[in-house]
DNA sequence: GGATAATGATACTAGATCGTGTCATTCTGT
DNA sequence: ACAGAATGACACGATCTAGTATCATTATCC
């Protein structure tokens, strides 16, 4: 047990290999908490390094500059948020009565958590400074699901539009607290039903 | 004719009553540019002043701190995007057969417009920090078009996720050109058969 | 005409931030 | 055991920024 782990000052000098291994990961947790939180502006290096229990030059060495540090956790909320939509391709394989509504179910819970709208917040308001991870988003986010939804229904983006609705926008704006799960299947099955695809 | 207009250097010393009338909206203009073009931290007081041809003193003297200039700003884009939207109750007292379509293409080339779509991403990523203007962008902007849009359809809130759609949201994400009138009014057409909305 | 109010130009304070430098300390490789 | 690599603690320089102060200048009020 690292003495990162228990909060304390951690020691001085080169680390051992499977300290160094893990330091990568924790500089990306704390990057990755701090940016949803504050946003990219709103983070300072200096504060990432005490949160990472890291100095800056650490930092630097580990993942590189401010801009860099970003883009970085931003692909790992990627990954971190995209792994929802794996079982996709299961249930398409398996495509049983209620498939589409399984799949409807689960996506819109897991964009509509704070996770996922954190994500989806920060990619848009830093879209003008990193265009390129506002394209990577849409397409691991929004193109992904759509693209899963086309082997279930002939209005694949269509669904997908109205999954989120207005309520997604509103988390967007942080009007709104996450749907429960029994909101999202009521939520589910109105568009359904609006969409007439309803079994 | 002010000096200003012609971009010369602004006399100094107290300004005529005529000039004072349009201190305060020359001001707010140049920091609706900027706040659109580069956010809201992406704008520093020295800059707007430049921009404006005023001091920071007048900025504060006129307006406020940098919050303020900021809320007044997206108030007057507020305002500036609405207007768009009056036409409605006009349309709403007369409902011809196309009453829903040219409503329809106004509402979705009005809120892929730069501004509209400028205000929005502004609107999202400040919303942590101004929770009060994501309210109020929320009320004046979707709830109002949701709002007309109730008198036409059975659906309103689904319809107006819609006509904004996928590609709405990759303009929030700078992926994406306005659409052209042609395009706006393909896709209306589009929304309003899948709902089965078409006369 | 004289007092007062408001402004531009300029400088300034105080603080934050990015990125780098220094030095003692600790691990790895040989 | 010993040289070199990597780190924490600390400091530093350069830059930027919000907000305020000073002073000359110009308009308004009486």
């Amino acid at each position: 047990m690292t003495r990162a782990a228990d909060g304390g000052p951690r020691k001085r000098g080169r680390p051992t290999e499977s300290e160094r291994e893990q330091r990568r990961e924790e500089i990306l947790d704390a990057a990755v908490r701090l940016f949803l939180q504050h946003g990219y502006g709103g983070v300072s290096l200096d504060r990432l390094a005490t949160e990472a229990k890291v100095t800056k030059r650490t930092i630097y060495s580990y993942v590189g500059d401010k801009t860099e540090v970003f883009t970085a956790a931003v692909a790992r909320l990627n990954r971190e948020v995209l792994p929802e939509a794996e079982p996709v391709d299961r249930q398409v394989r398996t495509p049983g009565a209620n498939a589409l509504d399984a799949l409807a179910v689960r996506l819109v819970i897991t964009l509509h958590s704070d996770v996922a709208v954190g994500l989806h917040r920060m990619v848009i308001a830093e879209a003008h400074q990193f265009p390129d991870l506002a394209t990577g988003f849409y397409a691991a986010g929004p193109q992904h699901y759509i693209d899963a939804l086309s082997d279930l229904v002939p209005c694949p983006e269509e669904l997908f539009t109205l999954l989120l609705g207005e309520p997604h926008r509103r988390r967007l704006l942080g009007l709104d607290a996450p749907p429960s799960r029994a909101q999202a299947e009521a939520h589910v099955n109105g568009v359904l039903e609006l969409l007439d695809l309803s079994r």
